[in-house]
DNA sequence: CTGTCGTATTGACATCTGTCGATCTATTGC
DNA sequence: GCAATAGATCGACAGATGTCAATACGACAG
């Protein structure tokens, strides 16, 4: 069933992750929460794919408040995710790739 | 800064992800946020490397009750990570390969 | 039909979370 | 020093969330 899409469900395949242990759990369900909101994650998406992004330009296309992005680039930073570079009264963020790496790896076979 | 990962910030490599429309980043949030939660995080990962599990046999390695389980497995699958198929007394969850695919896809450059 | 077993649902509770207005901090320009 | 600006923090509030005890549901065994 559903060999179509190329991953199937018989044999090794069937593993898509190996378990996670108790101590790894945290973490990295603490980045993935940290997506786990639309607009945080499409808040990371911009950064992540517009290279070095000034917080004050993420207002607009967010349609969010100054507070409420503030506390966003906060939790992605926390959880890793982003790093900000305070320049003057500007901070560039940008994505971790390395983190990135983890999450997709978490999500891998093997 | 951190040429040294392998992974540079130069480039076309800044690129991780590309922006997520409004529309598509709802049910990614979700996907994302029902991996959000530790426990929920090694349900799901017992699940997916173990091929069909019965519910029974989550509850004593995740140490949670009963509801617990039956609660995150009930949000796992409203997420559309993992699929139930109920047999006599029993239900056999196991892992949406396509549906982790897609949240891999949504992390990957370009 | 009756009791047992695996799950789902309900109700309750404490905690966490997303949001914004108001305020504070720090930096730049004059 | 003073006003302006970018960002962080605080306080508050509604809503979501994780957890469990109690209970209900459904299937099997006798």
């Amino acid at each position: 069933m559903e060999t179509k899409t190329g991953t199937t469900t018989e044999g090794c395949c069937s593993v898509l992750v190996q378990p996670i242990d108790t101590a790894d759990a945290e973490p990295l369900a603490r980045a993935f929460a940290a997506l786990g909101d639309p607009v945080r994650l499409r808040l990371f998406s911009l950064i992540a794919s517009s290279g070095p992004v000034c917080s004050c330009d993420l207002l607009e296309p967010l349609s969010k408040s100054q507070p409420t992005i503030s506390h966003h680039t906060k939790a992605l930073a926390e959880a890793g995710l982003i790093v900000g570079e305070k320049q003057g009264r500007w901070v560039w963020w940008s994505a971790v790739p390395r983190r990135v790496e983890e999450l997709r790896a978490a999500l891998s076979a093997r």
